[in-house]
DNA sequence: GATGAATGAGCATTCATTCAT
DNA sequence: AATGAATGAATGCTCATTCAT
């Protein structure tokens, strides 16, 4: 049973929506700081200040509360954004960007985001339900920034040789894969990507353009 | 389950069992199917075939048992590759290109390998003991990596003007991160980076060597 | 096995069974037949007829089911005396007698009571909480006979030349040595003891008081 | 199957009964600090530095290791004496004195002689072989306090008028109840045992004649 | 909606004992 | 005589889940 199913059936009202957002934010906090290993419904349930048996009733099962989790926190990562920075006055690249800033916000705000987020990887292996909620959110990562990609070459941002096909996967496995490198090498791993995507000309012309509107 | 290939991870060179290994291996094989989350004790033993009291003759604690796994991987991946490919001719491109059949290799004969290292590499966030055991196998990595970006650099495989520092990371991002975006889509990843990394002129002239070695 | 005994020495005064006080009943039953090393979680719990699990429940561990009973035992102890014996007319005599007919009443009523109390008095010397519980006892007790023995020398049933600080650990050795030598012994012991404290003239006085009552 | 019957059987040579012995020191020592249910064979074996497996050679079972030393404790407390104190010129009551010097002697020496002994004793009620040993030093002792007390009247150093029968359990009570209220009233009680005992004007003779020795 | 009490199944670990060498 | 390896049967404790109130 997933949770979904029940949001639809009970009218929810605020307070409803309150205290099981409050159990999965509890949930995320206990997986962060404990991973799927350490995690025990009485530990959430005593992080949100609510009986064990209250837990239950918001989610019948442990299982329904991680399904839940993987659904709330796909909708974190689909409307939680870093502020945009200033405008490249080219678009794609303007996106692109967008993509290390985000980056960097989720681990300087959110840093256990990111780690909730492999756990939940890991464990999408073995359980189709959370499978499912990271599949759609991997789906639509993927469409974005193939977007980025066709945009930039049309633009005339990105280099006009560049293989489409060749270029999304290895964008996302550098985004992903950050994490074991370490954050701290993410304006490395920025400017190598963008030394390599970007046209002749266009690194110099968009620095060149956002130092001038310092002054 | 994969017993049957991991028995192959483990070249047992005597007759009789090693039973500290035939241990890990089980252990192994638990996370693998299971997780961190579902690794028990008794499983490791039944996979192995020994009474619970025996692994704990050799593992008193769980997480000795878990500690003596970080070193087992660590000494796997630094002894484990796959046949080395046809030579380029050039010695930094063929470094570069075993790292990706290494990945592929891995995915190909011990699929869980990857996985159990991604279990790890977040239990080590936890964990002192594990987090040493990778830190030493990442260190090696790193160090191999930039031994490959120099070399290629020096020979005039890859581009003059690439930034050393910069193009460590991005490539490690992208070796490691390959998994989320799936495997399936390693060969455009190693043609996307290779397309990148090298100079001018070079991929003509090593498709043209390996096609002539082969008449 | 006395769990009817037992019952007892609890009284119940609603219907509904009180869990915690069932709970150290069984403990009390469990280490009076098999001493503490024989004290197992899981036979406390049987003997009450709930689940381990509840067991834990009210006792977290069992260090803390020990010390419950501690302060079980030391209530009981507190407040369980023998029926008075017929008054010889002198008050701390009576009161000498009623130590001697307590121990008799342990005895016969509840034999268990000073074997599981030996066991916590030898427990107490690893174990701090059981020592502190046992502590407070014994002072009260020294505090009482000190009580009688002051009393009784100075309404003159005790001789007079009685010292007092030398008098009262040799009653309270007595009285709490007397498991070795066997209860059987008890009342040789008594007239022992009285033999050697009464004031002279006391004994046939009183014995001529409580046979002349009997008519 | 007791050791006792193991002893005769095999005809033991001074490295075996030296083996046999540090086993049963070792077993004593776990048992002073961690009292019976802190007894494990592992723990003795370790601190007898011989394997477990020689243990149990040497004692097939727990049973056997603990009916050993219920023996080897009999033993020692049938040979084990302080040094005798200054003659008082009255055999009884040297025999006297010197049972509450033996008392603290123990004490001071071998602080652990009395608790493992009141462990044994507990022990001994569920535990028939146990049982059996004690008895006869038990025995051994009662004899020993009754011709204590006949030698005492017969030669006039007690008071003519004591019952055997009932002062025989009454000291018996004293030493071995003195544990309870502690070794630190040994004196007080002594003094209060003689003050009870003593015929009239044998404490100041016995006293002089010690005094006049000191000069 | 919420909770205190209760539980079946399970978990890592321990322990006395055995056995081949 | 001695030991390293092995094991069956616990042992204290935990956990997700249930249920009467």
């Amino acid at each position: 049973m997933t949770s979904e199913t029940a949001e639809i059936i009970i009218p929810t009202t605020t307070e409803q929506v309150d205290r099981r957002k409050s159990l999965l934010q509890a949930a995320f906090d206990v997986i962060a700081s404990s991973g799927f290993e350490g995690l025990r419904t009485r530990a959430v349930a005593a992080r949100a200040s609510v009986n064990i048996a209250t837990l239950h009733y918001y989610f019948p099962t442990k299982q329904s509360l991680i399904e839940g989790l993987a659904q709330f926190l796909s909708a974190i990562f689909a409307t939680l954004h870093a502020p945009p920075p200033r405008s490249t006055g080219r678009k794609a690249l303007d996106h692109l960007r967008q993509e290390f800033i985000d980056a960097q916000f989720y681990h300087d705000r959110y840093p256990e985001l990111q780690v909730v987020m492999e756990e939940l990887s890991l464990r999408s292996k073995r359980d189709l339900a959370v499978e499912t909620a990271l599949q759609s959110l991997l789906k639509s990562w993927r469409f974005w920034i193939e977007t980025i990609v066709r945009e930039g070459i049309a633009e005339g941002s990105f280099r006009q040789d560049l293989d489409t096909e060749k270029t999304i996967p290895m964008l996302m496995a550098v985004l992903s894969g950050r994490s074991v490198v370490g954050i701290a090498e993410l304006d490395n791993i920025q400017q190598g990507v963008e030394s390599w995507l970007l046209a002749p000309g266009v690194k110099e012309e968009v620095e060149l353009k956002l130092q001038g509107e310092k002054q």
